[in-house]
DNA sequence: TTCCATGTTCCGCA
DNA sequence: TTGCGGAACATGGA
């Protein structure tokens, strides 16, 4: 689930809940999600400071720890991940929690991960994180325009889906977010980067930025997404919201696709 | 019980 | 060199 629009979500979330709060005490689950530093550095640095703000970059959590170093929690949610907020004192049922930060007011923000692909890591500057794992701009900047996406695509051989997803090109999109954009751009996910002209790629992303910005308004929640999108019917056989075919799914790039093979089958020149 | 999964990374190969 | 396919990672849910 967490793509851009998942990770923007728990962005807000995090804002709405935890903001402007001291950390009192911090409990790290076995430190198997810990990205280049330990249990006690993650809890000595965390007690005693507040969350003071928050930056999303692709699919990476970054949440400001003010004066002090290191200054950012780096959060990843890997195909599972996310997060939960409550007040201590009810029963704590809650189920794979990796970090607990518990704040000096009694509320509780929790990091879940269950099946445990995440990453935990504490870094002076998002940047430099951004440097370090090689991400490509975020699909959301406003700087990247029409003309700044198109250029990240010059010279690309291979297929349009793999370069989507590929988070060095764009950051933040993943398989089912480029599903939607692919079904709503009427491409096929093998398209030929090369076979794409600059009016084709600028298509791509105007799509892009409106798939995922409607998805954010959502709430990612696909009972409130536009009845003629992919995603609320994701399934192999069901009828194509938008024309008389019927929804497929193959692999491509080497992820489960779903696709419509009646208006998709363009590979624009 | 078996299969599949939204992410990332690594390896072998073309 | 680039990109692809496949496998691996860990675990839960269908």
């Amino acid at each position: 689930m967490p793509e851009l629009p998942d990770v923007q979500v728990f962005r807000e979330y995090v804002d709405a809940t935890s903001l402007h709060k001291t950390v009192d005490a911090v409990a790290v689950d076995d430190g198997r999600e810990l990205h280049r530093v330990s249990a006690r550095s993650v809890a000595t640095t965390l007690r005693g400071r507040t969350l003071e703000a928050t930056v999303r970059h692709g699919k990476h959590l970054f949440i400001f720890l003010g004066a002090g170093a290191p200054r950012w929690l780096r959060l990843h949610f890997g195909m599972t991940g996310s997060v939960r907020a409550w007040k201590a004192g009810r029963p704590d049922d809650v189920d794979h929690v990796r970090l607990l930060v518990t704040f000096a007011d009694g509320w509780r923000l929790a990091y879940l991960c269950p099946r445990r692909f995440g990453e935990i890591g504490l870094v002076g500057d998002p940047r430099e994180s951004v440097r370090e794992r090689d991400l490509g701009p975020d699909a959301l900047d406003d700087e990247l325009d029409r003309g700044a996406f198109a250029d990240r695509f010059h010279g690309r051989r291979g297929g349009l889906k793999s370069a989507l997803m590929d988070q060095s090109v764009i950051a933040g999109l993943g398989n089912v977010y480029v599903d939607e954009i692919l079904f709503q751009a009427e491409l096929h996910p093998k398209t030929a980067v090369a076979a794409l002209d600059r009016r084709s790629l600028g298509r791509v992303h105007g799509v892009m930025r409106r798939v995922l910005k409607r998805a954010i308004e959502a709430r990612v929640d696909v009972g409130r997404m536009p009845r003629r999108w992919l995603l609320p019917r994701r399934e192999a056989g069901r009828g194509c919201p938008r024309c008389d075919g019927t929804l497929q799914a193959t692999n491509v790039a080497g992820r489960t696709t779903v696709l419509c093979p009646r208006h998709q089958q363009r590979v624009e020149v």
